[in-house]
RNA sequence: GCCCCCGUAGCUCAGUGGAUAGAGCAUCGGACUUCUAAUCCGCAGGUCGCAGGUUCGAAUCCUGCCGGGGGCGCCA
């Protein structure tokens, strides 16, 4: 018996209960999902609800009271062995060893799709992040929310939302003219400009551009103007940084369904359409030469120029024809990532969405991730794109690999600021959490292949009532929690929490592993169903282990 | 000045109103003649930053302080 059934079975006994008048209750106030957790102490049995406390005052009834009703309905439930009272008003819920032992069969015949859903379905969400602009390589900011943001579109997925990730490609503006000319002055041999890039990556990029062009056959670009110079490094310069970028997010498996250019935006008209909208809708006005968008009325601190006076559209110009074009495209919710420093566009992102009639936070939801900081002997590390201190999502996979990586950023809330030292992690083995689970995946493949060995195969029996040490219940009920957790970490937009359930599961396995309750026989012993059994339940685990680090795009290895 | 995030064990952090607040690392003491010791068992470690409030119940919600980080452009 899975949570869910339970919870399900609950819900069912609850609305018999009010049907026949036992509870004095609006039926309406019964919730659609009851909730069923692992109680913290194991001494209060497999399950435990706190329902009775939640709905007895709506039912003008003692918590303890309430609690017996459902007690005893719930108690001749098939699969449930006893119901407790306890306290303020839990009902402490203990299955039959078999009923909770079944669980294993379940998730070995679910396979991959054990831990998916459909709670989300029919929701169609764009899902942007990284957005990193195409004037360097990612640096160690990005890398967090390509780590978090791939696994939460993962986790979206798994719910069963239509998910669209996306990233958003700033090739307008002055940060590429800026780019543009770091490029020109460096084919040049001359000093970055003001404000420019440095770095020897730029020095590269301006070899590769000079490449290209003379392989095409192109006027040598070091013989034309300033301006037809610069535009001839913006173009390819732009086009190697992308495909670049591209490249380091698929070799951390990440891969976006859209790379929305900016640029796109302006030269269609995106921007001038959404502009005119939002003045038919009123609220746009002119002053001191610009225009406005009259942001204050929907909450912003101050009304925001949306076309500068010299005739440019202001950077939240291309936002708004944006997010525009992301409803227009049909999405339901546009998510956007966003780093701390950011954190300031919240109030004007949501007074737009407001303006186009939309509703902010059910519409556009803005997530804000906090900074990562390095730490090198002990001092933070100043990282500037200009003179190239930076590191990139190239340095931190380069000394830890891929899988440490992305769990490394993706196990932490990221409402936390997280300090990477880098000392630690060059040589980090093991204090990264991500092998401690990645072993427990690799033992139970290592199990399996044993017990194929010796003639277990899971198809010759199943007795799940063999399940009965106190660490296999402990696994079985952690088990059972993955789909709940899943759903959690979706719908708060928190795949942390996946994370940590994943240590919690690697850790009840381990446990079992050295109860030395062996999935092999022993000796000379026979194969029984006990030795089958048991390698459902190491094979389920397995299962778990390799769906759950999948969510976080961290490999599943067979053996370590 | 205003806004956002954080403050929980020595360190790094989990814990979106529930029961005796947890894990990893570090320290200390144990466990491999049979499936992987990258593991497990045990000991120790806490005024959940401080003070009020809300209620059956607060680490969690509200208010005010203190400390750390970030942000408040006709930059992008």
């Amino acid at each position: 018996m899975t949570p869910a059934e339970l919870s399900e079975a609950l819900r069912a006994v609850l609305t018999a209960a009010v049907a026949d008048g036992s509870l004095p209750l609006d039926p309406a106030a019964v919730p659609a999902d009851v909730v069923v957790e692992r109680p913290r102490s194991r001494e209060h049995g497999d399950w435990a609800t706190n329902v009775a406390m939640q709905l007895a005052k709506k039912a003008g009834m003692a918590p303890r009271a309430f609690a017996e009703v459902l007690a005893a309905r719930l108690a001749d439930v098939p699969g449930v062995a006893s119901v407790a009272i306890a306290g303020p008003g839990f009902l402490n819920i203990t299955l039959d060893v078999a009923a909770a032992g079944e669980l294993a069969r379940t998730v070995v015949e679910a396979g991959a799709g054990f831990g998916r859903g459909t709670a989300l379905a029919g929701e169609r969400i764009n899902l942007e992040f990284v957005s990193a602009n195409p004037t360097g390589p990612i640096h160690i900011g990005g890398v967090r929310w390509a780590a978090v943001g791939d696994s939460l579109a993962r986790m979206l997925q798994a719910c069963g939302a239509d998910v669209v990730r996306e990233y958003y490609f700033n090739d307008h503006g002055s940060q590429i003219d800026r780019f543009a000319r770091s490029l020109l002055a460096r084919a040049r041999g001359q000093e970055a400009p003001e404000g420019g890039y440095g770095g020897q990556y730029i020095a590269d990029i301006a070899d590769s551009v000079l490449e290209r062009v003379r392989a095409a056959g192109e006027p040598d670009p070091l013989t034309l103007s300033d301006d037809e110079a610069q535009e001839v490094f913006r173009a390819h310069g732009v086009e190697l940084m992308f495909g670049e970028i591209k490249a380091k997010l698929h070799d951390f498996r990440v891969d976006f369904d859209v790379y929305f250019h900016e640029d796109s935006l302006h030269e269609s008209g995106a921007v001038e359409r959404a502009v005119t909208r939002l003045r038919e809708l009123g609220h746009v006005y002119e002053a001191d030469g610009a225009t406005w968008l009259r942001t204050t009325e929907f909450g912003d601190d101050k009304d925001r120029v949306i076309l500068k006076s010299d005739g440019q559209a202001a950077y939240i110009a291309g936002d708004l024809a944006y997010y525009l074009d992301k409803r227009e495209r049909g999405f339901d919710r546009a998510i956007i990532m966003l780093g701390a420093d950011h954190h300031g566009y919240i109030g004007r992102m949501m007074a737009m969405c407001s303006a186009f009639g939309d509703t902010p936070w059910v519409n556009l939801e803005i997530l804000i991730g906090q900074m990562v900081n390095l730490v090198k002997d002990g001092e933070p590390v100043r990282m500037s794109k200009r003179a190239g201190t930076i590191v990139t999502l190239d340095d931190l996979v380069d000394a830890v690999g891929v899988d440490a990586a992305r769990y490394s950023l993706a196990r932490s809330s990221a409402d936390s600021m997280i300090d990477l030292d880098l000392d630690l992690l060059t040589r980090a083995t093991n204090e990264n959490p991500v092998f401690y689970v990645q072993y427990a995946h690799a033992r139970t493949r290592n199990v399996a292949r044993n017990a194929a060995d010796l003639g277990v195969r899971r198809e010759d029996g199943f007795d799940p009532s063999l399940l009965d040490h106190v660490s296999e219940s402990t696994l079985l009920a952690k088990i059972g929690e993955f789909g709940r957790v899943v759903l959690q970490a979706a719908e708060l937009r928190e795949p942390h929490r996946v994370a940590r359930y994943l240590e919690e599961l690697a850790g009840a396995y381990h446990k079992w592993y050295d109860q030395k309750r062996f999935v092999i026989p022993k000796g000379d012993e026979d194969v029984a169903d006990v030795h089958r059994t048991r390698l459902w339940l190491n094979d389920a685990t397995g299962t778990v282990l390799a769906n759950g680090l999948d969510l976080l795009g961290v490999s599943a290895p067979e053996r370590m």
